[in-house]
DNA sequence: CGATTCTTTGAAAACAGTCAATCTGTGTGG
DNA sequence: CCACACAGATTGACTGTTTTCAAAGAATCG
C-alpha cells in the first residue's frame, strides 16, 4: 500500500488528505516510549535523528493505513485516535486481530518485515495522528542507536508474551470469560471501540456479547 | 523448577533420572539451525562457546521438564523427541498451547525472561534429548557472538508471526478449518501426538476431533 | 432532522461439549 | 507367551451454548 506521505501523488481509490502539522511536543510521547522499553535516556542528539526518521501523518476516521493485498511499508505510532487491524473472510465477515491506542504500534509486522503483501487492513476506529517510519529508516535507527535495539527487543518479547496469553485464552476460556478478562486487562478499549468490534476481537458475535453483557450488569 | 542439571541433588517429587552422553556431532543441529537463523557462518571458536554453553540432558516420556508454579530457568533446544507446554484449569483440564519437536525450542520465554513462576508445564512425549541453556549463558553468548543475537531477532518475529496466524486461525476459522490448516501446515504434529492433545491444541474436545476426522475420511 | 450505524431482543437451527459405553492397540507382569 | 490393565479413540444420546436471521430500538453524525 502507498500511504501518500513520501510520494507527491494521491493514489487512485484512496481517499487520503494531507495536513501539515508539526509541533514541538508531538514527538515527545515515541521519546518517552523507547526510554521506557529500553531503559535507557536518549540523547539530544539521538532524539533529532529520531525526529528525523518519522513523519506525523493524520488519518481520518475510516480511513486505511493499511489495506490487504499491499505490503506494509511502514510502521505507525499512534499519538493519538485509535486503530485496528482485521482481516475479511470470503463470506466477507471481518475478523479484528487487534486495537491500537495512544502509545501502541500500528503496521502488519510480518507484512513490514518480509515484504509480502498484507493479509490485513488497518484502518482508523477515530480521527488518529500517528507518527510513520520505514523499515529502512528504522534499521538505520537501530544501527546508531542502541536503545532502539534494546525497544524492539522488548516489544518483541512483550508483544510474544500477550500474544501467548490471548492464545492460552482463546483455547481454555469460555466467551464470557474472555470478555471478563479483557474488561479487567483492558477497560480502555471497551470505551474506545464499538461493540461489533470487541465482539470480532473475542471470536464471538455482538448478539452474543450484548447477552453477554447484559447478564453481567444484573449481577 | 529445578531441572536438576546444574544441580546436584534430586530434588523430592520429581522424577528425574540422569544419564551422562556426548557424541561428537550432537551440537550439530544446534549450530545449523544458529546459521539457519541468522544467516551468518559460526566459526570454530564461537562453536566452542556454544557447546560450552549447553548441557545435554534426556528426559523420559512424561517427565516433567518443567512444571507449573515454578521458574523455567532453562530454555531447551531439542535434539531429539517430542515435547507439550500446556496450562491446568480449575477443573483439572489441561490446554496444549504449544508442542515442541526437533530443531524447535522449549521454555516458557515469560518465565524464563522474566523469573516469574511459569503458569505451564512442559512435559516429554516421548524420550527426549534436549540441549539446556541458562539466562546467563545465553546472555553471554549473545554479547559475544552477533549471529546468537540475529537468531534471536528472526526467532522473536517469526514466533510472534507464528502466534499472531493462529490467534487468526482460533478467531475466524471454524473447528474443522483449524484442523484442515494444522494437517496442512505442520502433518508431523498429527504422527507425533496423540489426537486428545491435537484437539486441545485446536481448542476442542477429543470427540469432536475424532468425528471431524470421520468426516474427512469420508470426502 | 434524517440517515446511517450500532445495539438489543426473540426464536429457531447449527454446533460443540459432556457423559457413558465400547472398541482398539500397546505394553506389562505373571 | 498369554492375560490383563491402561491409554487412547470412537460412537451415540443428550445438553447447553453460540450462531443466524429478522426486526425493532437507540445512538451518532452530518
Amino acid at each position: 500500500m502507498v500511504l501518500g506521505i513520501f510520494e507527491p501523488v494521491i493514489q487512485p481509490g484512496y481517499d487520503f488528505y494531507f495536513f501539515s502539522f508539526t509541533s514541538d511536543n508531538m514527538y515527545e510521547p515515541l521519546k518517552k516510549y523507547i526510554e521506557d522499553y529500553s531503559g535507557e535516556a536518549i540523547s539530544e542528539e539521538e532524539y533529532e535523528m529520531i525526529k528525523s526518521a518519522f513523519t506525523p501523518k493524520k488519518f481520518r476516521k475510516k480511513q486505511y493505513l493499511l489495506q490487504a493485498g499491499d505490503v506494509s511499508r511502514y510502521m505507525a505510532f499512534i499519538i493519538k485516535g485509535a486503530v485496528r487491524q482485521y482481516s475479511v473472510d470470503d463470506k466477507g465477515v471481518e475478523h479484528v486481530i487487534y486495537f491500537g491506542l495512544e502509545n501502541w504500534w500500528a503496521g502488519d509486522r510480518e507484512s513490514f518485515t518480509m515484504l509480502t503483501p498484507s493479509r490485513y487492513n488497518i484502518d482508523a476506529v477515530e480521527d488518529t495522528e500517528v507518527l510513520l517510519t520505514t523499515y529502512d529508516h528504522l534499521d538505520q535507527l537501530k544501527n546508531s542507536i542502541p536503545a532502539i535495539g534494546k525497544m524492539f527487543t522488548t516489544m518483541d518479547q512483550r508483544s510474544y508474551i500477550a500474544t501467548q496469553k490471548r492464545i492460552h485464552a482463546s483455547i481454555s476460556l469460555t466467551a464470557e470469560e474472555r470478555y471478563q478478562e479483557l474488561s479487567k486487562n483492558y477497560p480502555a478499549l471497551l470505551q474506545r471501540f464499538p461493540q461489533n468490534m470487541i465482539a470480532s476481537y473475542l471470536g464471538i458475535s455482538a448478539e452474543t456479547l450484548s447477552r453477554i453483557r447484559k447478564k453481567a450488569l444484573s449481577k
